[in-house]
DNA sequence: TCGAAAAATGAATAACCATTCATTTACTAT
DNA sequence: ATAGTAAATGAATGGTTATTCATTTTTCGA
């Protein structure tokens, strides 16, 4: 598809394409059937492509799922990236950012929040998946923490504690993902962003509304 | 080892006790090897018993991780369902005595929290899972609402949206409990409870201190 | 256009694991 | 005590699945 200018190059984006592509019928994969459920079969199948081809560009079934993870892992962590570091934005609209983001159409889509939990749930019986978030984990705990503590400053909010407060709403957004993973029906996309802003108002009145 | 008076209940309590045995040898195996993982002879072997116990006892393994959801599930709510209907407590000691359970040693045990979590990733390809969790998350979510909806009178909070408040401070347990299993040595119970706590305070200031 | 090298295929393999059931063990009523 | 019944055992079975690799297809420089 994509032109490239030497032949090496177009390989190189080819074996690219054909992981990412891998990675996504993964996703699907999971979501469908669950993770102690897919097999190499489903995820070749969906994918389009032959048995041996996971093999041959991730070795085993155990390295294509941790890629699984650490592609989803760092599509979140680039979003919130580029939010943090843009110049043109105060400290509240990078925090209102952050959290449109976080309930926004990419990452609230349920198949990938079906792996992330997939994930978790297997977390303590296999370490190295947690070892792939822990690094972003904190990054962007730190970088949130930061922000609050500015926004403290910047609008005389005696009373909050930005560490404390930067638990507390990266916990509420796990529980509303899980919410919107589990029951659908129950709790829509918008309703769990106004939940998220209900609280971060009751740190903030004058910069949030409920 | 307990004295029954006739034979029949015996033999009866003698198959319950197997049955629970086998249920709690299936929590400490989901945890220590994740659902996708766990085999029929990690979890005999882990009871003690023979090979062929679990399909006399439960016929087959996908029954026997129903049947552990279900316990966990069993659990959980009927320690809520003490609380909601002691006599003896006011609304705000019945408010403060479900977020105590919440985060009471019985229940932030992480083996237990491993297999909610596990169930949880399943949900969404295993309907099963979820429908055997379904009814009680609505009866406490319910009964939650109603006593935030009571504090609301009694304390004249003017501002306060009780089922808001429910959805908020049920998304935000949830995403406490998985913190909890997660990263045990990031935060601790107590901070947790703390966490809770402060979220409760914005709501009703008079009744809670965070 | 052609040939070498990389990529992809899919049938075969070997390991694993839930379930079965013939046999053994434990219990209880007479 | 003993026969009869229920519970438990664990070796054997059959189905499933990740991985391998000999073969085929595609790519691309010369």
């Amino acid at each position: 598809m994509a032109a490239a200018k030497h032949s090496a190059s177009k390989r190189s984006v080819s074996a690219q394409a054909r992981r990412k592509q891998l990675i996504m019928a993964t996703i699907k994969c999971i979501a469908q059937k669950g993770l102690s459920a897919v097999t190499m079969a489903d995820i070749t199948t969906e994918a389009g492509l032959s048995q041996g081809i996971v093999n041959l560009h991730f070795q085993s079934k155990e390295k294509l799922l941790i890629e699984t993870l650490r592609y989803i892992s760092d599509e979140y962590r680039s979003g919130l990236d580029n939010i943090f570091h843009d110049p043109k934005k105060t400290t509240a609209e990078k925090i209102t950012a952050h959290i449109r983001y976080d309930f926004s159409r990419t990452i609230i889509d349920r198949n990938k929040l079906a792996v992330w939990f997939a994930f978790w749930g297997e977390t303590k019986s296999r370490p190295t998946y947690l070892s792939i978030c822990a690094d972003y984990i904190a990054d962007i705990a730190s970088n949130l923490t930061q922000l609050f503590a500015q926004l403290k400053t910047e609008g005389n909010y005696a009373n909050v504690d930005p560490e404390l407060t930067c638990v507390c709403y990266t916990a509420l957004a796990d529980g509303l993902w899980l919410d919107l993973l589990v029951t659908p029906k129950g709790l829509k996309p918008k309703q769990a962003y106004n939940v998220a802003m209900h609280y971060l108002a009751t740190q903030f009145p004058d910069h949030f509304q409920a």
